[in-house]
DNA sequence: CGGGCTGTTGACTC
DNA sequence: AGAGTCAACAGCCC
């Protein structure tokens, strides 16, 4: 499950190992992943040099001369850096490099790799309405949006055109911090508890980030990362005692999607 | 073997 | 506007 601390880590390889190459082919294996037909894409990518890579939420911005890649992976993924000859055998797109590397990527269920004109990033409905980035949230920022919304609080957490890069495998952990029940009013929050959510945020994602994102995941070079089930305070915990007070963990229905929370700790009040 | 569950997202409905 | 459901179809667990 790709969320903020796997794509940001994914990001800052990517800028690392590929700004300067150029892109001498393409192979697409799954051409439904695509927003523009097959052609264009090909016709539009062979021959573009990379010239930075970041990230916003859950998606990639490689950033051409000819042009945007965007990459969405979807429920989880791998994009590795490797050669013709140790390409992995499940892949849905390969860009070939100047220097004999190779980009494979490659979606655990479904995900998204676009392509935008220089000027059309403003007309990419799916990345213009993107919220500002999870780890670089203010609490002004989040005072500001919560303002005045109505609804639960993980809904917007989860809801990327407010806040970009939140999934619903750390949400779990965010809301625990914050000693919050997920199906919390928005309008019910007190001062001091939008602080503590603007601190979980923070929080909750930078030790990830700062691992290299979670075990789950594997970087460039096929690596997993290093934020592993020890680090997660409550998430896929159920049945053990919260690491607070010791009562058991327990997992709920909130809408469509699963929770974990403290009963205790995350009381609905 | 088969059914149910799991990360995302947008489209669609009420 | 918010909440719910579905559809993209891989892999794991029981």
């Amino acid at each position: 499950m790709p969320e903020s601390p796997e794509i940001v880590s994914r990001t800052r390889e990517m800028k690392q190992e590929l700004v300067g190459k150029t892109i001498i082919g393409l192979e697409v294996l799954q051409p439904k992943c695509l927003n523009v037909a097959e052609k264009t894409f090909v016709e539009a990518l062979t021959g573009a040099q990379l010239q930075n890579v970041t990230n916003r939420g859950k998606w990639i911005f490689i950033e051409t001369d000819k042009g945007w890649l965007l990459l969405n992976l979807g429920m989880g993924g791998e994009i590795l850096l490797v050669t013709r000859a140790t390409l992995p055998e499940k892949r849905r797109l390969v860009f070939d490099f100047d220097d004999g590397t190779c980009l494979a990527i490659n979606f655990w269920w479904f995900g998204y790799a676009h392509y935008v004109p220089i000027d059309g990033l403003s007309n990419h409905t799916m990345t213009a309405k993107l919220g500002s980035n999870a780890n670089e949230l203010t609490v002004e920022d989040l005072r500001s949006m919560l303002k005045g919304r109505r609804g639960n609080i993980k809904a917007f957490l989860l809801n990327q055109s407010l806040i970009a890069g939140i999934g619903n495998a750390y949400v779990h952990d965010v809301l625990f911090m914050a000693r919050l029940h997920p199906s919390r009013p928005i309008h019910t929050l007190t001062d001091g508890e939008v602080e503590g959510l603007a601190e979980a945020i923070n929080g909750g994602l930078q030790t990830s980030i700062d691992k290299g994102g979670a075990f789950y995941e594997v970087n460039l070079y096929g690596q997993k990362g290093s934020f592993t089930m020890e680090d997660i305070l409550i998430g896929y915990k159920d049945g053990k005692p919260c690491p607070v007070c010791g009562t058991m963990i327990e997992k709920i229905r909130t809408g469509s999607t699963s929770s974990f929370i403290c009963p205790s700790c995350q009381s609905l009040g």
